[in-house]
DNA sequence: AACAATATATTCCTTTAGGAAAACTGCACC
DNA sequence: GGTGCAGTTTTCCTAAAGGAATATATTGTT
């Protein structure tokens, strides 16, 4: 309980580090693990014991999988407080395009980080299909019925069965095809920088 | 010409400084009154022989009139490419806490805008859960299997059916039940402002 | 409750950050 | 070639960073 290092110009870096930490569910071991610092030296610096050298910053945010402007800026962006939308099953807005049919889920809501849909997957061949589809972001795919096909431009095609689930790039190109018989069904979360208030790039386009 | 401090992670402090103070037209000596550092330690930055502290790099960012990201911008990862994760059903790591039985998905991939989950929810009344949770991110939520209630602080709880599915800010505290007499599973996505390598926040605390 | 297991904090010690002042290094002018 | 001078580096020292080991919570288990 003596002196303060860290917070001495009004920031809080300890506190900031503990937030961080818990927030994504990591031990003072596991990050010194990921980071390389000891854990002694984490605890301190969380205790504002410590006022962490250049070279352990960057560690340190390696360690927390963050980046190094959380450890210092002040300037958060303020995100939406307290919003919430549901939306019941066939309830959501029906986009068909030449591969999918969409159910867009939670439109309501603008300006969100991830646009949740369902779709189903009436392509069954990659010429159905056209063009593998890029775009900036990331995306999250649970099979929910039927087998899928995942073609993408780095890997050979892989195929998921119900339950299955896959995360990618979506700055790789990529394409989604119904493996069996029938249509498939999936749920599929994509999440980019902006916000995304319509569906993410269709592969009609081009 | 002994041990090299700022350059060991591969990014050249001292050249960054040294560029960005001359751009600016300071001696160091002006960047020392300015930032309330010594020449001598500014000096040694420059040169790579001193790794500053998490306070003198505030200060030394001051004294450059520069934002503090200029001082790591080589360090910023940028989105990564062509990545791509596959779990197949049943196939990610499981975390058991109070009210939940979680299987994180694609926890290979660090450093992702999302984190996928399957849950079962183990709790059925408001108690077993505890407080409700809150954390910066947002979250969707499918229903994959049974009922579901979910309990949040700004609205009445509403309960969820199969295949309905839900969007709300994390911030606003909030808790999933399984509303039947069985447990109930869903899929789950948060997002986070950065990089989410694990689990978000979990209701066993507090 | 007692125990084990794990997470965090402290202690002790070595290395490094960083300040004050002295010692270079150009570079102008006489 | 000196002499002054502004800018930078080096030296020397102390105060703080940070690691290893130890102690102290804090948590789950029988």
């Amino acid at each position: 309980m003596d002196m303060k290092t860290g917070e001495s110009d009004g920031v809080d870096l300890g506190g900031r580090v503990k937030g961080l930490r818990s927030r994504a569910g990591l031990t003072i071991k596991e990050v010194a693990a990921r980071s390389g610092i000891s854990p002694s030296a984490i605890s301190k610096i969380e205790n504002n014991l410590l006022s962490p050298t250049y070279d352990n910053i960057i560690r340190l945010a390696q360690g927390l999988g963050i980046d190094i402007s959380e450890l210092f800026s002040a300037t958060r962006k303020q995100a939406p407080h307290g919003r919430r939308s549901l939306t019941r099953v066939g309830q959501g807005d029906y986009i068909r395009t030449r591969a999918y049919t969409l159910e867009m889920l939670c439109s309501d809501l603008t300006a969100k980080r991830m646009q949740p849909m369902k779709a189903r997957l009436r392509a069954h061949e990659t010429r159905e299909f056209g063009a593998l589809v890029a775009h900036a972001g990331e995306e999250v795919v649970l099979v929910l019925k039927g087998r899928v096909t995942l073609l993408t431009e780095f890997y050979a095609p892989v195929t998921l069965d119900e339950g299955d689930s896959v995360y990618f790039d979506s700055t790789m190109g990529h394409a989604l095809l119904s493996a069996g018989a029938d249509d498939a069904e999936i749920f599929w979360v994509c999440a980019a920088d902006q916000n995304l208030d319509f569906a993410e790039t269709l592969p009609e386009s081009t």
